[in-house]
DNA sequence: TTTACGATGGGCT
DNA sequence: GCCCATCGTAAAC
């Protein structure tokens, strides 16, 4: 296992969320580390894609993805959970893999204390806002260097993934674009098996 | 087991 | 003012 380079990661969302499945996100912190392996990601391709934070334009909070690969873009979702993404594309162009879930595989006893009702260790990281609060990734880690060694959150390459074992669908919770198979996953108990595509909530 | 819904707040039109 | 790249709990079967 090592660093990812910035230069692997500086690609089209698409075949970085390819790259990202195996591959290993690190934190550290005042309690210590935990590491996962993502199983579960989707790729958002940018001001093509509707669903995309990008879609309309830069803004404050995105323009972490705007800026050089290997960064990560959290951002705050339903009043009271994080999200957190890897940027992909060269400078000034948008696009990000939303890293949706991970098996812990480092520091479970800390991510089991962070997630208290996960009843399995399957579920410590199985979802997005799950994930971060496993891994206690948060806006202060908004535009985090994932190949610096010195960062507090880094990317590592795992055990590479055979293609023929990822697996396609369509993005959960996203109404836009439900025709593009953006969702990747492997065969892994901790995939989040939440609604498919469509409404992000049934309608009151 | 499966489904329903409330909590909660920032971003953008 | 409406829309969310969600989760945990409770209720229904």
């Amino acid at each position: 296992m090592r660093l990812f380079k910035r230069e692997e990661l500086a690609v089209d969302p698409v075949d970085l969320a390819h790259v990202l499945l195996g591959a290993v996100i690190e934190t550290t912190g005042p309690e210590g580390t935990v590491a996962a392996r993502l199983v579960e990601v989707e790729a958002y391709r940018g001001q093509d894609d509707p669903a995309s934070h990008c879609y309309r334009g830069q803004t404050p909070r995105n323009e972490v993805m705007w800026g050089p690969a290997g960064h990560l873009y959290v951002y705050f979702v339903y009043g009271m959970h994080f999200c957190a993404n890897i940027v992909g594309r060269e400078e000034g162009e948008a696009g990000a893999v939303l890293l949706r879930a991970a098996e812990v595989v480092e520091g479970v006893d800390l991510a089991r204390a962070r997630r208290k009702a996960a009843r399995r260790d399957d579920e410590l990281a199985q979802g997005p806002a799950r994930l971060t609060s496993a891994l206690r990734i948060g806006p202060e880690h908004n535009g985090a260097d994932l190949v610096n060694p010195d960062s507090p959150v880094r990317l590592f390459t795992g055990d590479e993934v055979p293609a023929a074992d990822v697996r396609a669908g369509p993005r959960v919770g996203v109404a836009a674009a439900m025709d593009v198979p953006w969702r990747f996953w492997v065969d892994s108990p901790a995939v989040s098996v939440y609604r498919r595509g469509g409404r992000a909530r049934p309608r009151k």
